[in-house]
RNA sequence: UGCGGGAUAGGGUAAUGGCAGUCCACGGGGCUCAUAUCCCCGAGGUCCAGGUUCGACUCCUGGUCCCGCAACCA
């Protein structure tokens, strides 16, 4: 990796974060392809020689469970939602130049080949662990899989961490009775050999590596405390069947260990680049040269959320078995709806599917997702927003100036008038091609997309200014000077605009008869002459009318509203289909039964616990007293029409806090969506229930 | 609540400690080849409270709000 300007005379590889196969595509996920997909090309448009890769993530304990409610095999469960990937990307004019998954051999081989590389070089050590594990499920449980005893402070905590005690990371057999968060049945522990990655070792490596990250901003300061802070191990093992075998010498997975996922899932960047070098040929494409040599460039597009894992195990994994380390790390902010936050669950959400089945165009999709805010920034969705920035911006500004000037050249010359361009306007499109280089140097996408429409505004000032419409009479030759200026500011613009974009910038290019393909041209073809005949110019975007918006924005409310009423509905639905639990077969005697302490309650006040889903704070009165109590019932219930509802409450319950929230007693609610238990006639508050 | 990121006009986005600028939207006026562009005028902003300073969007202290990860009394 050099830390030269782009264009380096390396090769450069760009790659996004891996989607997880596990649900459809929505705009959440297209911004970061999306905006990866245009990066390359602005890099492409530099001369810089480059390659977009990316592959479904298929392995992982989220995928194994829904294959299992599904009644699938995880592998064909993945598969299927990386097939529909593959087939979707294309379709937002993101090409990659090779998209693999996680699960093929390439990957999975050269995984294992690195792994057994960082076993050589001593990076990797056994340690026999305990491992919680459910036997009755027969299943082991790793890390959050557990909670328990702290042993430390006593408090109630997680499998890894003591989160509401002392604070104390726990390594896994710490913790003390421990139990399964899945089933709630007591955990036992069993004597496991795992294997860890000594990333303690390359603490001073990490250091170094952070200060010459290149990137956004909060993927190179947000890992600063903890690589400066206690570097743990890191165990890269899992005791699962779906996963990458661990490389073992007795046979290949006959242990029964997997390797942890994010340890093949980043390894993929590597596969798929050598899939495509191979498809390709060296001579074409070096993936050896990108990932082992000096000058490789490594460019990673990622969500705010992987920031850890691509700027501390991945640059460690990487160093470690000799690779070469990333130049950049660009995380996203994220994207939401109408200024909420977006839900797949709540359906508040716009799908890719559904985007393309609207008839839009995905260039403007493109477009709106990079350049409405600055890559880390959240970018808030709103079709209003939306109408509002491809009106103004895509038809009036840029759309409207190559209209104008192609439609007045093709009447008037039938094509480029027959004279050179201004030295005023070349220059003015160097400006741009200088400001579309610092862009790409900024890791900045928002900033490529600027450059181009702020050449447009500039036509559109430029031939209003001029008024050629009224120089064809009184002076010919300075008409011409100027449509011919204005056919050049077109075929930059085609060109400028390529990576935001494309089939726009396409079509645009084919307009003015330009030679070449618009997609692998430099950003010198600005300067080329366009053809000296054209045709008559199509309108390049589309406006958006009014209604339109309007229809859209019912459409996303009623779904959103339809999805909350299913979800009310689903429990009484689905009874039949349910899975119930069979009824437990330890009887308890009737004092046992008295040990709990069940009062009638009538909530007063309720209010949302802010950063929680679920949770709800209450003010509970019970008759004697009013108990501030958390209830997780947001699922069925609405906030505002709590107050005033009978409950039963468990009024002898320990209590606990949750969000730095006390709750004093635990409502009854009955079942995953926790529908709450009420009383038919007027029992007053504080009533015992018997 | 722990860790981290962030906050500049209605929406975006800039400003080595030195006149808060710009794009879109908005109000008024003008122009018109074009999918209503361009020009002129106007209204509107540094999350809050302190501090450092001749001078603070910028530096310091405290707080508020938003977001991510973790925790979601089931």
């Amino acid at each position: 990796m050099s830390h030269e300007p782009f264009p380096t005379d390396g090769t450069t590889v760009v790659t996004c974060g891996l989607p997880y196969a596990n649900g459809d595509l929505h705009v959440g996920h297209l911004r970061g392809y999306v905006a990866a997909d245009a990066y390359n090309r602005a890099l492409g448009k530099l001369g810089q020689e480059t390659a977009y890769v990316c592959g479904s993530d298929m392995h992982g304990t989220p995928i194994a469970v829904n294959a299992a409610e599904a009644g699938v095999s995880p592998e064909s469960f993945a598969l299927e939602y990386h097939e529909q990937y593959q087939e979707t990307f294309p379709e937002f004019g993101v090409e990659f130049d090779n998209y693999g998954h996680t699960d093929d051999a390439t990957n999975t081989e050269l995984t294992r080949d690195i792994v057994r590389t960082l076993e050589d070089e001593g990076y990797v050590y056994e340690k026999e662990i305990m491992v919680a594990f459910d036997p009755e499920e027969g299943q082991a449980l790793p890390d959050r899989f557990v909670e328990g005893t702290c042993p430390y402070c006593g408090e109630r905590a997680r499998g890894d961490e003591c989160d509401e005690g002392c604070g104390r990371h726990l390594e896994p057999g710490e913790i003390e009775a421990p139990e399964s968060t899945v089933t709630g049945n007591p955990a036992e522990y069993r004597e496991r050999t795992h294997r860890f990655f000594r990333v303690s070792e390359l603490q001073a490596y990490l250091q170094g590596f952070i200060d010459r990250l290149e990137g956004t901003e909060n993927a190179k300061n947000q890992p600063r405390e903890w690589i400066e802070g206690e570097l743990r191990d890191w165990c890269i093992t899992r005791d699962m069947d779906w996963g990458v075998d661990y490389p073992g010498e007795a046979g290949e997975g006959e242990d029964g260990l997997v390797l942890y996922v994010w340890v093949d899932a980043p390894i993929e960047y590597i596969a798929s680049t050598r899939q495509y070098s191979e498809r390709v040929g060296a001579d074409t494409y070096d993936w050896e040269e990108v990932w082992t040599d000096d000058d490789g460039e490594i460019v990673h597009v990622i969500g705010r959320d992987i920031i850890q894992h691509h700027t501390v195990f991945w640059p460690a994994m990487l160093h470690a078995a000799g690779y070469t380390e990333p130049r950049a790390v660009a995380a996203t902010g994220f994207i939401t709806i109408n200024g909420k936050g977006l839900s797949t669950s709540r359906n508040r959400a716009i799908w890719a599917r559904e985007y393309l089945d609207e008839g839009f165009h995905p260039d403007l999709l493109r477009y709106y997702l990079t350049t409405n805010g600055g890559l880390q920034q959240d970018v808030d969705f709103s079709w209003d927003k939306f109408q509002s920035r491809v009106n103004s911006e895509l038809v009036g500004a840029l759309g409207n100036f190559a209209y104008r000037s192609l439609l007045f050249a093709q009447r008037n010359y039938g094509g480029t008038p027959d004279t050179d361009v201004s030295e005023a306007v070349a220059d003015r499109i160097d400006e741009a091609l200088a400001a579309f280089r610092a862009a790409v140097n900024d890791y900045s996408v928002r900033a490529v997309g600027e450059a181009a429409l702020d050449l447009a505004r500039f036509g559109n000032e430029y031939i209003q200014r001029e008024e050629p419409w009224n120089l064809v009479d009184e002076a010919p030759e300075r008409a011409e000077q100027v449509i011919r200026d204005c056919v050049q500011l077109s075929v930059a613009l085609a060109v400028l605009f390529e990576p935001i974009a494309p089939d726009t910038a396409e079509r645009l290019y084919d307009q003015v008869g330009a030679d070449g393909d618009v997609h692998a041209v430099t950003l010198d073809a600005a300067h080329d002459a366009p053809a000296a005949e054209f045709g008559e110019p199509d309108e390049l975007v589309t406006k958006i009318e009014d209604d339109r918006v309007e229809t859209l924005n019912e459409k996303l409310a009623e779904r959103i509203a339809e999805s909350a009423s299913d979800e009310e509905s689903e429990p009484t639905d689905d009874t039949e289909t349910m899975d119930l639990e069979p009824i437990t077969d330890d009887r308890v005697s009737f004092d046992t039964f008295q040990d709990l302490d069940l009062r009638v309650g009538r909530i007063e006040t309720a209010e949302p616990i802010e950063g929680a889903d679920k949770l709800v704070r209450l003010e509970v009165d019970i008759g004697v007293e009013t108990r501030q109590v958390v209830a997780g019932i947001r699922q069925l219930h609405e906030v505002d029409d709590l107050p005033g509802t009978r409950v039963v409450l468990v009024a002898n319950l320990e209590k606990s806090e949750l969000f730095g929230v006390e709750s004093n007693g635990m409502l009854l609610a009955a079942g995953e969506e926790a529908d709450l238990l009420t009383t038919h006639a007027d029992s007053p508050p504080g009533t015992k229930i018997r």
